[in-house]
DNA sequence: ACCTTTCGGTCAACAGTGTTGACACGCGGG
DNA sequence: CCCGCGTGTCAACACTGTTGACCGAAAGGT
């Protein structure tokens, strides 16, 4: 089913993901205010003008080329206790170079309302959703939503601005303060002037 | 004192600071990529030349026309019970738009070097130089940096991704729920396997 | 008073960007 | 066999940040 259905098609989908492959090289490298699609295309042997041709834009060609799906089901479908330090671990361990990058490209390209929306909706998919209707007690959408911020807040530090503390950092302590820290928004809140109305 | 010593100096100065706030304007207003020099230098009725001329560079003019001074030393310098649920209200309440705005602005532009060092060093002055050296129990400077990154993740949600239910949410429901969290790192954590030692 | 230096401001140009349209060429189907 | 369509190429557009030469008028010296 997938056979050559002809040499110009083979021959056209060769270099698209040719393309393809140098942009996801580049902007993980370099970023995509940095990264030229002439130089995009001088990496895949090919065309400038293709480059728009097949992906529409600059824009649409980062977005395609970053591929955002949930990688944490595992995580946010697992029990409650300790999910905290479980979320923190599977961030800082799972293919988190991609992770890193992917954060970083696109929170940098987040001028573009595109690029915003995906980077909202792919935070929503991975975290929100699977996370809000399994959380007891009061506000638990606006908790979740709370620990999608505070997972942004560690990705901040480690892939956007770099903190050497925190990459230096073993492993578990990571994982037990800042994972405890997450854990706050997971268990019910204890303060009594949070009711139970909305 | 400051008398106008002559009449060339008294325009050479007006006509910067007229660039310095065009461009404070629109830096906050479209971000750092889509404000040009040469819009800029219309908005200030000057020349685009001139813009260079006086500020060097496009990513230096960006720089000092972001202030990135802490505003919040009354809280990191306060006491450390319901210190969280405070930082949480000063970050929400004094001067947000200010906040949200450069906090936007500036990791949107972090692929340059400059900014993203900018960046670092002001959160480290805001909050991890004053906050470290107060906490008590172990692996307090990393405990420091991790609320910075908590911090982070809040500005990202309010001011980069735009998280409507976080943004309509009633302050006292943030400050309860997200301060209470952050104050998880400001008091001594409990877990044993976290030893006194480096 | 004049002459010279200094300096704010203007203009044109450079190399580079994303994107578009017209054009060439060779494989596919009639 | 030939026509058409699609892959690839080329040149151009409007725009970007930045640079250097130039102009004119104010400042300083004599």
């Amino acid at each position: 089913m997938s056979e050559v259905v002809s040499a110009r098609a083979a021959s056209a989908s060769a270099t698209r993901e040719a393309i393809g492959r140098a942009a996801r090289r580049l902007f993980n490298r370099q970023g995509y205010a940095a990264t030229s699609v002439r130089q995009i295309a001088a990496e895949a042997g090919a065309d400038p003008a293709l480059v728009i041709r097949y992906f529409g834009s600059k824009e649409r060609l980062f977005l395609e080329t970053m591929p955002v799906e949930g990688r944490f089901d595992h995580v946010t479908h697992g029990p409650l206790e300790g999910l905290g330090r479980r979320l923190v671990t599977s961030l800082l361990t799972e293919a988190p170079e991609l992770t890193f990058s992917i954060w970083r490209s696109m929170l940098r390209a987040s001028d573009s309302d595109l690029v915003r929306e995906r980077l909202v909706t792919a935070m929503e998919q991975m975290f929100i959703v699977p996370l809000a209707p399994r959380l007891v007690g009061p506000h638990a959408e606006l908790r979740a939503r709370l620990v999608a911020a505070q997972i942004s807040g560690l990705l901040d530090a480690v892939a956007v601005l770099g903190d050497a503390r925190i990459t230096e950092a073993s492993l578990d302590q990571l994982v037990v303060l800042y994972g405890d820290s997450i854990q706050t928004l997971v268990d019910p809140p204890i303060d009594p002037t949070l009711d139970e109305q909305n």
